[in-house]
DNA sequence: AATCGGGGCAGCAAGTCGAC
DNA sequence: GTCGACTTGCTGCCCCGATT
């Protein structure tokens, strides 16, 4: 250990995945430091592999936190990580699994109580007989239930254990396959109540199924990593980055940045192919810029909303070290939300600093979100979102047209992303359906800006309720359609909309 | 305060897809 | 072809905010 030094004390903390801590002897001799007494209990406690690496970050207080643990095949290492211990919901143990808990008597049921989060559910045809689907409640799944699709372990009381699929996906919670499964075990029947005890989770996966920020390690092989970077194969970095790569469709970058050197941002642009997902565009900026060498290790930290924090470890495993100017502050610094919007907020108090800011900094300015934003002008550059945003919603005020036509934000007043994706349909002004739609259910074709043509269903409910339906969701999906987009349903014929869409400029 | 319109959500049902 | 897993269109109901 290169960075102690004598003044410290010769104990030393470990503090392992779960927050266990062990107490270990450091050992200062001629060779070096060493972590020795307590040491081989950490190890035989975390069954850590043959061949695993461990990155070793030594806090301000003097302990010495080993916050990083993988085998050089990361992703197997990292699933078994998060398997055992750090998502217990996902994948707990035996003795802290999710526990069903069935009764059939009612009274029992509804004064059924917990301290342990739970829900209850009553056994429909839809649960044991039709579908073999269970949605779990929204507001419980949101809480406490994955963030992406996942295994969930559910115990009967016999204690056996079934593995289902949860699948949390455009807005739906249920569990699917492995469900149909338990059901016949249990047998269960329709009018069952059935409570849903979640056990013994760790405390801070109550906020989040990570206990801290995914990691995972690549090292530099020439012609290999240093052309792109492949990003996830792993079952565990999927679900770390399902999400953000799914609603990505408008925005495919991300920043690299190094935990040295924060200043520097690199734009990388994200592709995702048959085999995997890559970094790419920029990327090769990055290896250029920090001129990384052959077998040198890099420790990806995902903060989240597409940002990868990198530490640069040499050969010999210690971190670089760097002798570069003071701060600088961002030339331009973009964030994802993971709703996909993203933001930029430009700040010009320097100029390039570098290849890679310069390289950032272009890919802001010259593409800008091309898709949201369509830049007609070079003034549009200097633009903030607000004032794109401001344009765009002046633009779409002062449409008109000789035919009729209603406009509709998405979003603009309770309606989500959920709404867009999830519902498939849209809810259309009953005054304007009443004056010019059919009165009963029909066909309504749907023309993009493009010129493509889309049929959906429209659905006049009982008089009272009017909106698209079938086929609405392939037009949201194929014409990008998101959260705060403007349409403008131009009505050129019988049946027939012309849509005018201004695509908002995303952030928050 | 009452009414109304619209958004959110969950249940139901039927369809599709893939493995065997 | 069958079965299981999964998707998605449709519906009803509740709730909330705006309007009267």
């Amino acid at each position: 250990m290169k960075h102690t030094s004598n003044e410290e004390s010769d104990r030393a903390i470990l503090e392992g995945p779960t927050g266990s801590q062990w107490h270990v002897k450091l050992c200062k001799t001629e060779k070096g430091t060493f972590l020795q007494d307590g040491w081989q209990d950490f190890f035989k406690f975390l069954l850590i592999p043959i061949k695993a690496v461990i990155i070793v970050e030594k806090e301000h207080s003097g302990t010495v936190k080993p916050v990083f643990i993988y085998e050089t095949g990361i992703e197997a290492v990292a699933e078994k990580r998060i398997k055992r211990e750090d998502i217990p919901m996902l994948i707990p143990s035996d003795s802290e699994s999710q526990e069903k808990t069935i009764t059939e008597d009612k009274d029992a049921a509804e004064s059924f109580s917990s301290i342990h989060p739970y829900f209850k559910i009553q056994m429909a045809h839809v649960h044991v007989i039709l579908s073999f689907v269970l949605h779990t409640p929204r507001e419980f799944s949101k809480k406490y239930l994955p963030s992406a699709d996942a295994k969930i372990i559910l115990r009967n009381p016999s204690g056996n254990c079934f593995t289902v699929n949860f699948i949390n996906r455009k807005g739906r919670h249920y569990f699917a396959g492995g469900w149909r499964a338990f059901v016949r075990e249990a047998q269960l029947k329709k009018g069952d109540i059935c409570v849903f005890k979640l056990k013994a989770m760790v405390k801070s996966a109550i906020s989040s199924p990570f206990r801290s920020p995914p990691h995972f390690f690549k090292v530099v092989i020439p012609n290999v990593t240093t052309q792109h970077l492949v990003l996830s194969h792993s079952l565990s970095l999927k679900c770390v980055f399902s999400f953000d790569l799914k609603q990505s469709d408008l925005f495919d970058f991300c920043i690299i940045s190094s935990k040295k050197l924060t200043l520097h941002v690199a734009l990388t642009w994200v592709y995702r192919t048959e085999k995997g997902t890559f970094l790419q565009d920029g990327w090769q900026d990055f290896v250029r810029y920090y001129s990384l060498w052959n077998n040198e290790f890099l420790v990806f930290r995902y903060d989240g909303n597409m940002h990868f924090n990198v530490v640069i470890l040499h050969k010999s495993g210690c971190e670089r070290e760097y002798a570069f100017p003071s701060e600088k502050r961002l030339v331009g610094r973009l964030s994802r939300k993971r709703d996909g919007s993203a933001e930029i907020s430009t700040a010009r108090a320097c100029q390039s600093y570098s290849g890679i800011e310069a390289v950032a900094e272009k890919r802001i300015k010259r593409e800008d979100i091309p898709m949201l934003i369509p830049s007609d002008s070079e003034s549009q550059e200097n633009m903030t979102i607000e004032d794109k945003d401001a344009k765009l919603k002046m633009s779409a005020e002062s449409f008109t047209s000789i035919h009729p036509y209603f406009k509709t934000e998405l979003a603009r007043k309770k309606m989500t992303q959920m709404k867009v994706y999830r519902g498939f349909m849209l809810h259309l002004p009953r005054e304007f359906s009443k004056k010019y739609l059919p009165s009963t259910n029909a066909e309504i074709i749907l023309r993009n800006p493009s010129g493509k043509y889309f049929t959906v269903n429209f659905r006049n409910n009982k008089g009272n309720r009017h909106y698209f339906s079938g086929g609405w969701s392939a037009f949201v999906r194929e014409n990008k359609l998101s959260k705060g987009s403007i349409c403008i349903f131009e009505l050129v014929g019988k049946s027939e909309f012309s849509v005018h869409i201004f695509p908002v400029a995303h952030r928050n």
